[in-house]
DNA sequence: GTCAACAATATTGTCTACAATATTGTTTGC
DNA sequence: GCAAACAATATTGTAGACAATATTGTTGAC
């Protein structure tokens, strides 16, 4: 039984195995797989229609991610992670992508943040307004990427990914539809790009450690509905 | 061929993979396995007496942390990082670090610096005298098992830990036996315990900081040395 | 002699089968 | 009826075999 179609459009990566990774990524992240799920090999393998031996590669790759925890002989489950767990990886991801900002604000071209300022311009506030938390955070990753882009630190990326996936499991999609959340953020993402345009990475600093600040408060506040 | 002690001591964990994941990390990070080599399957299967598919989820496990890369159908090959790459991981490594030095400042006990100041008081003195890299080296490391173990941040640790991997490989040993480097190294690291004593957070960061663009000075000036 | 096409070899990717271990269910003695 | 020992089942861990792909070597036309 081989099913790999014609399609090596790209020249030398993995597939077989980071597409697998990539769904269970997807599935973990949108709660298909909720936290503390077992993850049975030969379930999966005959779902994706390969054998154990690449679902067991993909698991080990989530494993590494932390997205997935293995016992000997007794499987793996989709990893749960609790409130001081995630404050703990807020500290982390706070200071990655202070870092990334702070890089992008040194590197950015002339006009490079013109665009998002736009974005976060008049025609989101209606955005907020309707509480559309997906095109709000749809924003917020497209921003993120930008950055990240203009940082210039080809690491920085592969190493928050993992750290994202996990607090993205847990939240942010959910935690912007707290009260006042959306509105607050918008305040602080215009400062932040100003601070941006202005090439003032001490702000940046400043702008960003506010905003994880207010994230950690809302997070404590609202400890019960998140977890 | 079954070579499975019954050395079951630890409860439940992985142990047959793991095992070969340290040996081959140990053997890059000691250069017996430098940069651009060619990693074959059956070579290592054979040397450590275990299948291929333990050692390609081996192989799996570094490329996940960016200590070996692989081309599909083209093998494995132990990751090569120029100056550029290693000046980023850098970056990183100090904003993780400075974080972890300040929770530790934050949270270690009344007299939980002592045993490191004294470490590092006179007797240290000698050991740089005589450019025992080693010795200090093990120092460091100690040092920053400590503060690891003080911030109470459980993630701090996996996710610095291949970044030092990383950086290791190609470097610290080496650097170690620099002109001065040991003297200097010293000193900031006296001052750096005299701030986590006092629970000064903003002097801790200084202090690690001033560290780190010291040894980015050290990189680029010998720069061809160490690369 | 050089280069292209083809053959031979080597190496990786995947599958199936089996072994080792854990989990669950059943029996038996009390 | 309960608990411990044992048997049955399920699941993971590992090995070996085969398929797919890349690399190397060889031949032959020009």
């Amino acid at each position: 039984m081989n099913r790999r179609r014609h399609d090596d459009d790209m020249p030398n990566e993995k597939r077989q195995v980071s597409q697998i990774v990539d769904a269970l990524r997807e599935r973990i992240a949108s709660n298909d797989l909720p936290p503390g799920t077992k993850l049975v090999e030969l379930d999966h393998a005959r779902d994706f229609g390969v054998s154990r031996v690449v679902i067991r590669s993909a698991f080990s790759v989530l494993e590494q991610r932390g997205l997935v925890e293995r016992l000997k002989n007794r499987g793996a489950y989709v990893a749960k992670y609790d409130f001081d767990q995630i404050m703990q990886l807020w500290d982390i991801r706070e200071v990655l992508t202070t870092l990334g900002y702070q890089l992008a604000a040194r590197s950015a071209p002339a006009h490079g943040w013109d665009g998002m300022i736009e974005r976060f311009g008049t025609a989101m506030e209606s955005v907020v307004a309707d509480k559309d938390a997906k095109s709000f955070s749809d924003a917020i990753i497209e921003l993120d990427n930008l950055v990240t882009k203009f940082a210039g630190n080809e690491f920085l990326e592969p190493i928050l990914e993992p750290i994202i996936d996990l607090t993205q499991v847990v939240l942010n999609r959910r935690m912007m539809i707290l009260p006042g959340r959306l509105e607050l953020a918008l305040e602080h993402n215009r400062r932040l790009l100003q601070a941006l345009k202005a090439r003032d990475e001490a702000d940046v600093a400043v702008c960003y450690g506010e905003m994880m600040t207010v994230s950690r408060d809302y997070l404590t506040k609202y400890r019960e509905i998140l977890f």
